[in-house]
DNA sequence: TCATTTTATTGATCCAGATCATGATTGTCT
DNA sequence: AGACAATCATGATCTGGATCAATAAAATGA
């Protein structure tokens, strides 16, 4: 049963304290004007958490925070007109989500918790008041958004062009930069969302998913163990991101040399 | 043989002048202070002319302006590491580009020419100055780049979920839609990319891209002419956008009714 | 603990759309 | 205008991944 978050819930126990990592790290540096912005927090004025099958919010809500993933992880998803669910992405320590909201004020999409899950809030109205002070503020927030709108032309770029084992290759590197990014000790990763949510992100079944996993395992690149994802061989992998086998063009007036300038 | 543009091309002379229909106009009242953004403009200080097959911007190239298309059209696309191409987006009349350079400062993506087209430029570090005395502005370019995550997001949907017929008809509804808000006196449309861009576009071939034209035209939807496309019946072509047949789900934790709040 | 549901896995079959092939148009250049 | 290249159209065939099916393994909950 679907629930609504609390949030007046309890102060998370936090594993993971490491802002530095957080795509949200610029903004509270240069809110908090170079304060510690791990402990004392200008921009960042709650936290809180949810646990899993809660939404953060949904379709249609009307938008006033920002949010970051402190802990844990999401999901966010939108319908089509019949009722079809795409992902849009999956969301874990210090990725921003919320960020579809501001044309229109409101939610376009859903983001529900895979797993109990920290999230610092920042109001937005707060967040305007504090970048006519700071303008740089505002520069670093244009910076993140521009930077997904790069992710969906790279994530177009995926579903129209590559192949079900440059997918999920591609899925895996996706993770395995973020655990070399946190500086996760284990080259291990588990994954919080279910096969078909996976593929239903990659423009793919479940039944595909399972089936190039197992591939990967005999081929020795990773370990499947149920949820949890062990990187064997990540030069392989590497290379079945993209095959440079079918050519497919676009037409470009141009046959020959590329740049000429 | 492609060209750079030569930035000192002679004025065009512009059939479209409707700057009110364009995604910038909101910018550009605002930075002229209410005073008539047709004519004397704050904050576009230059426009040019580029002709079929120049770049507007590669990708690489070091970023300093924001584009709009003011006549004309152009395709962006981004590359794959093995040299595939993807078409992220065409753009006429009142569409901005360069937005995903913002992120790291260098252009993602290429933009090259369709037709002769003239195109609006402002410069960014001039925006920025700007928008210190009035916020507004950058709400405005937040809501903007907030649009162009949404398109991301509804693309993702269309490369993951829809079948062939549905993203053509899908293609379609959405210059539909242009042409209506351009108020074009005629329901028809001149295609000025090939077929094989639509199909690169959409993630199809250019031989399933003639093959669905050929069919909707049979079935009465639109009649195709060469590069001209016109409109007959577009309750049927928005039905074909998504089917409802299929349902493509996701693990949503929720079998049942969908908000309790 | 065991019963029930959800999720994962693996095999067999099918089909939408890719690929291959061949002309017909259309556009461009001299 | 005529020649050449690019683009469009349409038929024949092939195939990657979907669909269908049937357990197995985990998670959930009483």
């Amino acid at each position: 049963m679907p629930k609504r978050y609390d949030r007046t819930a309890s102060a998370p126990t936090l594993e993971f304290m490491r802002c530095k990592d957080c795509d949200m790290y610029g903004l509270c540096r240069l809110a908090s004007n170079g304060e510690d912005a791990n402990v004392t927090n200008a921009l960042v004025k709650r936290r809180f958490v949810l646990r899993r099958g809660e939404y953060l919010y949904r379709s249609g809500d009307s938008f006033h925070e920002i949010y970051a993933v402190r802990h844990g992880s999401i999901k966010t998803y939108i319908y089509s007109d019949d009722g079809k669910t795409q992902i849009t992405g999956f969301h874990g320590h210090g990725e921003i989500v919320g960020l579809d909201a501001l044309d229109g004020m409101r939610f376009a999409s859903e983001a529900i918790v895979l797993e109990t899950t920290n999230i610092c809030e920042v109001s937005f109205p707060h967040f305007q008041e504090l970048s006519r002070n700071i303008p740089e503020l505002q520069n670093q927030m244009l910076a993140i958004m521009s930077h997904a709108i790069l992710r969906g032309q790279q994530m177009m770029l995926l579903l129209g062009k590559k192949n079900a084992t440059e997918r999920l290759a591609t899925y895996l590197m996706s993770i395995s930069r973020k655990i070399d990014k946190n500086k996760l000790s284990l080259p291990s990763y588990k994954l919080t969302m279910s096969r078909r949510d996976v593929g239903n992100y990659l423009g793919l079944t479940q039944e595909t998913v399972c089936r190039i996993l197992a591939r990967f395992q005999e081929d020795g690149i990773i370990k499947v163990e149920g949820k949890y994802i062990y990187f064997f061989d990540i030069d392989r992998l590497t290379e079945l991101t993209s095959q440079g086998r079918t050519e497919h063009v676009a037409d470009l007036f141009e046959p020959s040399p590329r740049c000429l300038t």
